[in-house]
DNA sequence: GCTCACCGTCAGGATGCCGTGAGGACCGGC
DNA sequence: GCCGGTCCTCACGGCATCCTGACGGTGAGC
């Protein structure tokens, strides 16, 4: 869950994405409006967090435009507590309007009533390689039938240990992935030297994922530093 | 467009009525939270305006009772103004919080932001799999009848907390659900860990839903991370 | 050819998670 | 007051997952 937040007051930024990375979510920020504007054409944020006041652009013009092509929803933060303001931002396209200074647990509250209506519809991306297809967004990992036959995609079962590490190797594509930053990703920070665990997993991504694991094409090993992930370039049609 | 306006003050009532007619709204009203329920259970109306301060009922039962069956937008309108008190409302599924005083314009100007997003999401489908069918907008799952036989499609008989935890699985269709998902999306925000209660009522579903609960078909476990909803494709020969 | 470090794989046991039944607390209806 | 329904707690058996330890293979350096 994606938020943009705009203010151009630095102070008010830094605190509110804190507590906002701290409850789970995800922060973009703008410092004023033409910036509002282009981060929330950039990012897809699922929520916009908007002040009203700040250069460029009045908030209004901000609301106007992001309306022109998202129905994502907006909560206006003013310090203007006028209800002349509240009608004319509400109206513009504005989903909620509060006045400062508020209650941080009350903004908690009216940002989960707001993406409570549209949940989620991440734009995680879809990972493509040999016969394997990596849905990030739906957490499953499909094997294409043999071509020719007409049959199901089959599920490939991961445990939860394989699909994160899957999920930090695909992340990377073409990059090397060290031990320890697998390691810190899956099993946490305080993990940082191997026990064996990881060549362990590797081999098991491979004997679930690999067309012949022996050989391995996509979960390449870096002798001494770590892995890779590579996807194929080309279709390869041969 | 109807709005339902809920307060034991007739004089509010009264003057909340005119003006919302003036704009072009029919309305209704209750009296009371009893009738607040069922004023909106019979009339079906397109918002309710609610306030917390009534008796036999607490405006936040109000909310959970009418939030056990319809998605209607929520407006609550309150002389408490703690955040607390908004802070429950809104998680209860309030969609906005007005504190007493308020100016017209604005309640005018939130409402019409509240109506206007709503219209977006009326396509409500139908879910079906297997013998079942779910009917998100109408809160109800019936069972086909063994075929051959000409009987009406049986209605499966669902709690409340077995209805909202089956719409958060269905909603995501082949998505996995996390385990703290479901529990923020069923029982609340505040709940965060399991102590049992997922693993209660998935089986009690599978008991209702699956042909066969002991190996489940579309209420399927994905151990350690969460659950998933699959519905079934073509009938997948061979 | 030898050593050594590193990697891949297998099997077995410990741990934690999952499904399910029984029973108590609570509430509204009669 | 009694009763039916819903929600939750607790306990237990079964199983998936995870980790450990051991063994063999490979390649680099000498």
């Amino acid at each position: 869950m994606k938020i943009l937040i705009a203010d151009d007051d630095p102070q008010i930024l830094r605190a509110l994405g804190i507590t906002l990375t701290a409850h789970g979510y995800e922060v973009a920020v703008a410092h004023d409006g033409r910036q509002a504007i282009s981060e929330a054409a950039a990012q897809h944020p699922d929520l916009i967090v908007l002040d009203l006041g700040m250069p460029h652009l009045t908030g209004i013009d901000v609301i106007v435009a992001v309306r022109g092509w998202s129905a994502v929803p907006i909560l206006v933060v003013s310090g203007r507590a006028d209800s002349a303001d509240k009608v004319d931002a509400l109206d513009a396209g504005a989903d909620d309007y509060v006045t400062k200074p508020f209650a941080i647990d009350e903004l908690l509250a009216r940002i989960r009533a707001l993406t409570r209506r549209t949940p989620a519809q991440s734009d995680e991306p879809v990972v493509r390689f040999g016969d394997i297809t990596v849905d990030l967004a739906a957490h499953q990992v499909l094997r294409a039938p043999d071509a020719g036959s007409s049959a199901e995609p089959a599920i490939v079962r991961l445990t939860p240990t394989e699909w994160k590490m899957l999920e930090v190797l695909v992340r990377s594509p073409r990059r090397l992935v060290t031990r320890t930053t697998l390691l810190t990703e899956v099993w946490g920070p305080q993990y940082t030297n191997d026990t064996g665990y990881l060549r362990l997993y590797v081999s098991q991504l491979r004997k679930k994922l690999e067309p012949d694991p022996a050989h391995p094409r996509y979960l390449l090993t870096e002798s001494g530093m770590g892995y890779r992930f590579v996807p194929d370039e080309e279709p390869a049609p041969n």
